[in-house]
This record gives C-alpha cells, structure tokens and sequence, in this order.
DNA sequence: ATGGTAGCAGGGCTA
C-alpha cells in the first residue's frame, strides 16, 4: 500500500519549508511538485532527502514550470515527453518497483482569451491535451497512475460557478472535451471523484481574491487519475484546504490518494 | 467591466 499526492507548489524553493512540512506532517510515499520554477540542480533535495525522501525524479527550467517526483519508495526514471513541442519541463514519468508508472503533468495555464486565434497559448493547451490523447491512444497504458495540475476543472462542481466560468479559461466546453478525450484514450479513472462522487471540490483558489476562504471562489484543477486494472485498489482521496492557509501558500492544495497495491 | 496577487528576475512574462 502506498499514498501518493500532487501539488502545484509555485517554486519549490521559496516553499522548501511548506513542502517538508508535508512530508513531516502527512507523511505521503510519494510527492508529485508542478511549477517548481528552478532548475533541477537549485532544487532544495537535500532536505527532502533528510526527510527520507531519496528518490527523486524530476526536470526542470530556469523560471518557469519544472515538475519533481519525491519519494520514500524506489523508483526509477522513466522518462519524459515535450507534449506539443513546446520545450517547457511539463511532464515527467517514474517507474515504482511493483511496476506502476506514475506520470507527473502541468498542463499549460492557456492564457486568458479562449480562443486560439486571438491567443496563441490557449492553442498550445488544446495542443497540448491533443497530444496526451494521442500518446495514450498509441501506448494503452496500465497499470499507471497520471497525477498533476491539469489546469481544467471538468465538471460542473469542481468550480464555483459553471454558468460564469463557461468563458473562462479551465472550464470551458473545448478544453473540457480535450481533457475528456485525453481521459477516454487511456481509459484513465478520475480517483477523486470516484472516492468522492458528489458535492462541490476545489484544489485551487486564486491568489486575487481578498479573502479566498470567505469567497471561496475555488476549482478543482488539480488530478489524480489511474487505469482501470489498479483503479479498483484507490481509495481514501482527500483534498487538504487547509494548506490553502499556511503562511505564504501556493494558490494550489494537495490532492491525495492511497492505493493497496 | 475591471482589477485584483504572486514568483522570477531585476523588465516583463506567466499564472
């Protein structure tokens, strides 16, 4: 049995310590960063390795972007891959011991225009998804598990307004049916919402707000997915709020998952 | 309708 989590810290330097506290408080097998924003030789691995975590699989650019795998089990890299070709550190795979693979995505922001010709980044983010779905369609993954900010909240209650947000970049219809595609070509199960089906669920509240928790103007762009043959064995999602309220957080909470495998 | 905050880098870009 292990539990694994992800979370966009939004520089993982300037937040080494919210990350071991984590690690120290929660105590997750495995630790998936997006927007590490560092270079993967400046990540601060020392202190994770201190903290038992000493296997880490990460990449990385200067500024901007960056994911990271931290782990207390082995594992081995697995590779990575410049979804539609943008030469951003936004995907990362490892490879456990008992021969699950788990993916580590930031799936581009996309921009505030939802349209590809006014806005060639939100263009890049359909790229992007379109790519996912053809690399799933191709390898039929198993036994894997995809975890990250997918910067889309797919449903009508992972935001805090469908009617309001149907024009706004992470919830409108194109890009949901992106994700969806992508989901549907490896038959990925969204393990959060099969622990928690029903009810409203965030795991990002934007820094802009004056009071994020009284307005609680959240969505849940934050995943943990896994294929059907190990999907059975997930359990126990959990989205910690709380740390949306430690001193100095990132915008984005950690999302948790625990598999008997 | 607009602007609001944050990080990196040390000006604007990205989110």
């Amino acid at each position: 049995m292990f539990t694994i989590a992800t979370w966009n810290i939004n520089s993982v330097r300037l937040r080494e310590g919210l990350v071991a506290r984590l690690l120290r408080e929660e105590s997750p097998d495995i630790l998936c960063l997006q927007e590490c924003k560092s270079p993967v030789e400046k990540i601060p691995m020392q202190a994770f390795r201190e903290l038992g975590y000493t296997h880490i699989v990460a990449r990385g650019q200067k500024g901007y972007n960056g994911v990271a795998i931290l782990s207390r089990l082995p594992l081995e890299d697995a590779g990575d891959r410049d979804y539609a070709g943008l030469g951003h550190a936004r995907h990362v795979a490892a490879r456990l011991e008992n021969g699950v693979t788990i993916h580590n995505f930031y799936v581009p922001a996309g921009g505030d225009i939802p349209d590809r010709e006014q806005n060639i980044k939100f263009g890049q983010k359909l790229d992007f998804l379109t790519e996912m779905r053809d690399a799933f369609h191709a390898d039929n993954p198993e036994k894997s598990i995809l975890v990250g900010d997918l910067n889309i909240a797919p449903r009508e209650d992972d935001v805090w307004s469908h009617k309001q947000l149907l024009k706004i970049v992470s919830h409108t219809p194109i890009e949901v049916e992106h994700l969806g595609a992508a989901q549907d070509a490896g038959k990925w199960v969204d393990i959060t919402r099969k622990d928690i089906p029903e009810g409203l669920l965030y795991s990002w509240w934007s820094y802009r707000a004056r009071d994020w928790d009284a307005a609680d103007k959240g969505r849940r762009l934050d995943h943990v997915w896994a294929t059907p043959d190990i999907a059975n064995a997930a359990h126990g999602s959990r989205i910690l709020r709380p740390v949306r309220g430690w001193e100095k957080p990132s915008d984005h909470v950690p999302v948790f998952a625990t598999f008997d495998l």
